[in-house]
DNA sequence: CTGAAAGCGCTTACAG
DNA sequence: CTGAAAGCGCTTACAG
């Protein structure tokens, strides 16, 4: 790898113009199959690589995607990556993902990333991005070309692709209440996330369409995280009248909550039955093994690259309430059992 | 946001020459303070930003670090990559974060990452790349660009980031022989990761300095994998004489072990100790809590994007034998206990 | 089917 | 301190 080759000297090997090296490259049908061969052969020789910068500034795109995500230490989005990087390797587009917070500066308009020439799509991941950094893109060309996936802002009017919430806290609630259980209890999300909300309504709904118990004591703030389960046992553990079970909007915090619990003789499912949410790879393995609501993450990202790829490519098509719902399912395992007595 | 501005729109609102824009927008210091203004304030009536496919271009650079993983749904390198984010995107680089699969076909050349202009720098995560792959930035300026973070190859001649794995294998035999535990075994990694070997390596040494029991039988292979874990405990349960403590590879791996185990009514650390290694997230919320040894995947990330920084910064400094090693530590918690009887 | 030429939007010696 | 001009390496109408 001497000097680095250029599509000049392809076309001096080849004994042909820059146009048609070009041309061989990107639109091979279009040149006589003895001129192609010749091109393929000096490119061969050459060990010539189209240079990105070149053919970018030129075409007006970056073969790039940007993912969005609330934090990049958190293993809940590398399956949702994972399939959305799947779908656009294949594509032949590199997949950025970047924390929210690297974007720039609190507020920091979403549309600096097509005019600074970052990327051709974005998928944010994360709901909390300002409605006024994605509303710097509405009216724009690249208005249809963001798109949401897992969370979402309410009237951001972007296409969101997510999974079934509703239906998943209503499994679970219908789970426990065909088991017996009369009284339950909710961990919650982070209050300002749309999950949150959509999960704990639902819980409430499907709650009272079966004629069960809930206190407000019984509903204990969370994040998501284990440490915040295992502060929701300590809150349970101080409750003079205690459900029998309780939904968890996460697995992790299911995680958290169980095992703090158990520390306190509080056994599951003997004592107390445990639906977490999200199925992540630990779930069968935890003890007892998590009943909880299986998301499909890579499925998510997934459709959610299909989507979004079909949009870079007939940029006409634009459907600003398109949403997309992934079904979840409830998977039943060791912690939920019918009550004790 | 109407049309894209260019700089040539800045240059006539400001009433300067492009070369001044783009002057004041690089290297300020160099400009007139009226001068800076003028510029300044026309950038933003405008909303002016730089094109970076064409400063790319001009430049010569990408802007952006390549980061190579072998499995990109794996959440293990989700606090590396996070670290390795934190350093760049300070630096104002753009962090690409990609499945080694694909960055081409099997065999695909690592210096065509650089040939294409798709990165300045490339960090490998994954000591399974092939060294034909590596071998091909040897001699060409890129050489020094390229660096191994957590795992790497034996002779790639590359720059290494690292945990202290032989240290920490040993932490783990040393805490075991010190509860009192004589007869030991061990739950490897894959067979063809470089972890694997100085970890199993580093076992087999401090069991025999110790002068403890190790039979062949109670070495268990695995892949860090969960489901590898719970098939060492199947092959544990089918065993005659069994070992009074196992140290595995990894976390996950001993989460699994633990959990096939106590379905088998084997109580960890009442029956059998273990040591994990990593110190996941999940560690001390597992049931028992686990023993392991502490990798800090995030100050790892940190420290292998400032040393790729620093090179890409002075790139004449040239040291390929150069390694840095970040120490582990053993992590006590409920899983290991002194041996039974 | 192919080539000559313009131009994508910047940055940077060079000259003053 | 500033400007005119070249050029980074491609692609693509346009013409033939």
């Amino acid at each position: 790898m001497s000097e680095t080759v250029k599509i000049q000297d392809v076309a001096k090997a080849a004994g042909v113009s820059t146009a048609t090296v070009s041309r061989t490259l990107s639109n091979p049908s279009v040149v006589s199959e003895r001129t192609r061969k010749a091109v393929l052969e000096a490119v061969r020789a050459t060990g010539y690589r189209v240079n990105r910068a070149a053919r970018n500034l030129r075409t007006q795109r970056t073969g790039s995607i940007l993912t969005l995500i609330p934090n990049i230490g958190n293993p809940f989005f590398s399956q949702i990556i994972a399939g959305i990087e799947q779908v656009f390797s294949e594509a032949e587009y590199s997949v950025l993902v970047s924390d929210t917070a690297n974007i720039g500066p609190a507020g920091t308009p979403l549309s600096h990333v097509f005019q600074d020439g970052r990327a051709d799509g974005v998928i944010v991941l994360d709901g909390i991005l300002p409605l006024s950094s994605i509303e710097s893109v509405k009216g724009t060309p690249n208005e249809h070309l963001v798109i949401y996936a897992c969370e979402w802002a309410e009237g951001a009017g972007i296409p969101s692709i997510r999974s079934d919430n509703r239906s998943g806290a209503i499994q679970a609630v219908n789970h426990l209440a065909d088991l017996g259980h009369r009284a339950i209890g909710h961990i919650c999300g982070p209050e300002d996330n749309v999950l949150t909300g959509v999960r704990r309504a639902a819980f409430f709904e499907a709650a009272e369409a079966r004629g069960l118990d809930v206190r407000p004591e019984w509903v204990f703030p969370g994040d998501f995280k284990l440490a915040s389960g295992a502060a929701a046992a300590e809150a349970f553990l101080g409750l003079k009248e205690r459900p029998t079970a309780v939904f968890s909007a996460s697995d992790l915090m299911a995680m958290g909550f169980i095992s703090r619990l158990s520390d306190a003789g509080v056994r599951v499912p003997e004592d107390l039955s445990v639906v977490g949410f999200d199925d992540i790879d630990l779930a069968p393995y935890f003890r007892p093994a998590l009943t909880t609501i299986r998301q499909d993450r890579m499925e998510l990202g997934r459709i959610t690259a299909q989507t979004l790829l079909s949009r870079l490519r007939r940029p006409t098509e634009v459907q600003p309430d398109f949403l997309h719902i992934v079904p979840v399912e409830l998977v039943e395992r060791a912690s939920t059992a019918a009550p004790a007595r």
